[in-house]
RNA sequence: GGCUCCAUGGUCAAGCGGUUAAGACAUCGCCCUUUCACGGCGGUAACACGGGUUCGAUUCCCGUUGGAGUCACCA
């Protein structure tokens, strides 16, 4: 039988990777034999409902590669996809309403006060409460006399007080539960939406799922959910729990707290494909130590059994190396087009960035202002080369700026970083370096990296040192850095003449006052 | 607290009765080098504990401890 899984989101806000992460696993098991993955949009809590959340589902969806067969945009006949539209088509009340014949369900008409009496007690801030079964004992015509009197209910499920009830995961294996540790869950709200749990099963089994596929949470009420597909006497689905994905003190990651969401993730500078790389191995490992793979290569090489049943900490240590391995590997064209955004930020001079407003405004056609200036200061042929120097060096395009900023202006920095015990250089003798080698400058046409470096590399063998003796210096009175992109010479050439003979002065000004 | 699940280095993890207990990230050191980085090489670092079962347990069973999840008219 052909496989079909569903990603069954809330629309509540951005999705954090441990969302993403069912949704990837869920489309690997479908496509990895074939089988078809579809979007359901589970929205029946209109205070949680978020404007624009579909959206961010959507287009993250797309992002990632996650094509679904069907869903709200792609009827594939079990249609309607979204749970509000589907609740028109009375199919919840429908279902409640069967189960009730049954005796499997009952109408419960308690109020808020009389539910808060139930409550037993509070632990770690969570009120404790379980339903008392009060309305089941509610007589035929008192409850046709209540609901003619329009009084507000809900419906419950019938849960039995004895026994216990079994159900298998694929990964975890049987799970028992005793009858009595099943709460009377509500399954028709007041409002008359389903919850979560009711809307669920319905769904999965209208909808034909066969493998129910979603974050270990859910394995304590699973057993409520087989009593349901007893009670209807439906066949249950293959159910596979994954192991929860937590932050780094080892708790369900949130979509509060830290910037976990996968839209956070492209601000900061991510790639998707890395992303999806990275949170694919959370939890799971292919039978080799591969651990670059492509959404196509993880479809091929996916088999569920693999999952890992402990929970994985999300490390974005880990992250940033993957992503910066997915930098590496892209090619220079690419990773020109989506770095010189960054590029610019990092290189205009702050006088067009402070007021975003009149940057933007100035460009009438054609470039921006901003553009404008960076195309000056730094053209097509300078960014590039600075492109290329920043490609193997940084992880995500976040650490662009910190690291060219200092083309754009000499920082502040202490004489101290003169001295280097390696390069055996001291104020001093960076002191004299500079000074020989600044007429040389002055006097050098060809400013070319080559050029320059010929021209130092002699100079370098006239006084009979080592590179670095000369070389640190330089780079330093030109960056201002600990660290560059860049050797000095490659630096000097980008910088032009004129700036590199103004911040070698400057240079030699900070040594002779240190 | 009840119930459920989990337990290999700081993190991700391989292992599925007999291994010098892989690999990756991080970390440390060395080499390379026009600093750093990149790259190369190497090091430190783990089977939570106690009982069984077995000729032999990281591996199977039980318990302890620890961690997590869950206990809503949220999903």
């Amino acid at each position: 039988m052909k496989i079909r899984t569903r990603y069954a989101p809330s629309p509540t806000g951005r999705m954090h990777v441990g969302n993403l992460r069912s949704a990837l696993y869920e489309f690997l098991i479908a496509k990895h034999e074939g089988g078809d993955f579809m979007l359901r949009i589970e929205d029946t809590d209109q205070e949680r409902f978020v404007e624009g959340a579909t959206e961010i589902i959507y287009r993250t969806l797309e992002r990632v590669g996650l094509k679904h067969d069907e869903g709200p945009d792609k009827d594939g006949g079990y249609g309607p996809y979204v749970q509000s539209e589907r609740m028109k088509t009375g199919i919840y009340m429908k279902y409640a309403k069967e189960l009730v014949e049954k005796g499997e369900a009952y109408y419960c008409f308690c109020d808020k006060e009389r539910l808060a009496s139930l409550k037993t007690e509070v632990v770690e801030g969570k009120e404790i409460t379980v339903y008392d079964k009060h309305c089941l004992s509610l007589g035929k015509e008192e409850i046709e006399a209540n609901l003619a009197a329009g009084k507000p209910f809900v419906i419950r499920q019938n849960n039995p007080r004895e026994g216990s009830t079994t159900f298998h995961d694929e990964l975890y294996g049987d799970i028992t539960v005793d009858n009595a540790e099943l709460d009377d869950m509500i399954l028709i709200k007041s409002d008359g939406y389903p919850t979560y749990n009711f809307a669920n099963v319905v769904d999965d089994h209208t909808m034909a799922i066969t493998h129910v596929v979603r974050g270990n949470e859910y394995l304590s009420s699973s057993p409520k959910y087989t009593r349901l597909y007893e009670a209807f006497g439906w066949e249950p689905p293959k159910y596979v729990h994954l192991p929860l994905v937590t932050d780094e003190n080892h708790k369900k990651l949130a979509k509060r707290g830290g910037s976990t969401s996968f839209e956070d993730l492209m601000e900061q500078g991510f790639l998707a494909e890395a992303v999806v790389n990275f949170i694919a191995l959370l939890g799971w490992s292919p039978d080799d130590n591969r651990e670059i793979f492509s959404l196509d290569q993880l479809i091929e090489a996916f088999d569920y059994r693999r999952i890992s049943k402990s929970p994985a900490v999300y490390d974005v240590v880990k992250l940033r190396w993957m992503n910066g391995e997915y930098i590496k590997a892209m090619d220079e064209e690419r990773f020109y087009e989506m770095a010189k955004p960054y590029l610019q930020r990092a290189l205009t001079p702050e006088v067009c960035t402070e007021d975003g407003g009149k940057a933007s405004d100035a460009g009438k056609g054609g470039l921006s202002h901003e553009e404008e200036t960076v195309s000056r200061l730094f053209g097509e042929t300078q960014l590039r080369k600075i492109a290329a120097m920043v490609k193997t060096r940084i992880e995500v395009f976040n650490d662009i700026e910190e690291m060219v900023d200092f083309f754009r202006e000499l920082p502040e920095y202490s004489a101290e970083m003169y001295a280097h015990k390696k390069m055996k250089t001291t104020k001093e003798s960076s002191l004299e370096v500079l000074a020989e080698v600044l007429p040389l400058l002055e006097r050098q046409e060809d400013y070319s990296n080559d050029g320059l470096y010929g021209m130092l590399a002699r100079y370098v063998e006239e006084k009979g040192c080592k590179n670095g003796f000369v070389m640190w210096p330089i780079r330093t009175a030109v960056s201002g850095k600990q660290m560059t992109p860049a050797g000095a010479t490659e630096i000097m050439e980008i910088l032009g003449r004129e700036e590199t003979v103004r911040r070698i002065r400057k240079g030699m000004e900070l040594l002779q006052n240190a």
